[in-house]
DNA sequence: TTCATAATATGACTCTGAGTCATAAATCCG
DNA sequence: CGGATTTATGACTCAGAGTCATATTATGAA
């Protein structure tokens, strides 16, 4: 049925607007102070009508961190047509990231928002929660695919498991990335002032430290 | 003066005795759902006095993070004092680490809980605030001696400038250990269940994989 | 011991903001 | 067109953070 088709697009368009409106709020006021009755001005559209869309705020803002991982995604996943070597997707994979975080600070608040939701109750059966973790699981799977190229190309040593090295990677990469976040948002900045480092040399070093530690030994 | 000094004991003394009360209120229901009314309960006072003690909640949260990076350091004191080379102490500070967050999952929520705060103002000129950020620098210290030490003793390759390693090796020893974090508390359960993959053998192969990337090429 | 003053404690009250729901408007379809 | 269903509204409820007038307790001078 043609209608119900486009009811459906309808809504899923609708939803997509509001989540346009909630950043908008967010990136002026901040995720804490930003309230579901500015986010429906913004949408110019009550309330309640949100509460038609989103169950509550935090499915809100779960879909903000699902769209997050997904435009990143997309990002990695350019990366991986390249032809390069293992290696150097793998450094190709982290400045993407990086600048990713640079460019989108919201969508890393969302990720960071999320994975401190204590309430487990908000989570279940929240779809959004849902597409998070596939999202997740996505860009494991780039990381993966770039080790195993790398491997098999020689540029990164066999002695580890893809997968798992896929894991320590991206643990990793983000708490570098989330200092480099916390650090242009104003906090960290003792630590990293007081011993006048560059959060780009950081990076720069960090990756020459994976690469030097996963590089195959002659 | 006495009486004075007397009184300032007992403040900081009940100071203590509200943060016990919180965190204990915290480890049942969560931070979320910790209602200051509750700890008031617990702490056996009223809730008005709560606020003569903590300018608000959040100014609470930020105490229980300053007390777990406290902790946490005098973890990695104990460490240093060890009679080992440079590279030993920095695996075992990662232990260390790990073992601390296993152990308190709350200060490690605190930490993030703090990390989080977009809100400046609730962070400006807060006395707890300012005590995360110097135990944030102490701990950096820790880490560059064991550096310094491992550069020393030639366990470490000199190439790097130990401030900056400090830097790179505490970041992502943040990511490495918040996964575990995540892992144990339910989420994230997709990514690593998915992949069959233990989480310590993986925090043993991420230190494996930085010793190697560290250590001193012959 | 007595009393004025200061420091500390209390909980009823205010106020903000998330989430609900009875009602209204719009859309669908026979 | 008219009854049914779907979508939208904003006044309302309710929880919980933070306040403040009042009460209690401690202190030190007379």
């Amino acid at each position: 049925m043609g209608i119900s088709e486009r009811k459906k697009r309808e809504k899923a368009r609708r939803q997509e607007a509001i989540i346009d409106a909630a950043e908008k709020v967010i990136l002026e006021k901040g995720f804490e102070s930003a309230k579901m009755t500015e986010i429906a001005e913004e949408a110019e559209l009550s309330k309640g009508t949100l509460y038609l869309y989103f169950r509550n705020k935090t499915a809100l803002y779960l879909a903000i961190s699902e769209r997050g991982s997904r435009k990143l995604n997309s990002q990695f996943h350019e990366v991986l047509k390249k032809d390069r070597s293992g290696l150097e997707l793998i450094r190709m994979l982290g400045e993407a990231y990086l600048n990713f975080v640079n460019e989108n600070p919201i969508y890393f608040n969302a990720f960071s928002h999320y994975e401190n939701l204590q309430d487990r109750t908000l989570l279940a059966d929240s779809q959004f929660a849902h597409g998070c973790e596939e999202q997740a699981g996505e860009a494991m799977g780039y990381i993966t695919r770039a080790l195993q190229k790398g491997i098999d190309d020689g540029s990164i040593d066999d002695r580890f498991d893809p997968k798992e090295l896929a894991v320590m990677i991206w643990a990793s990469a983000r708490g570098i990335v989330q200092m480099l976040h916390l650090q242009s948002s104003g906090h960290y900045f003792r630590i990293l002032d007081d011993m006048d480092l560059n959060i780009e040399s950081l990076i720069i070093s960090f990756l020459q430290l994976l690469e030097a530690g996963m590089e195959k030994k002659k």
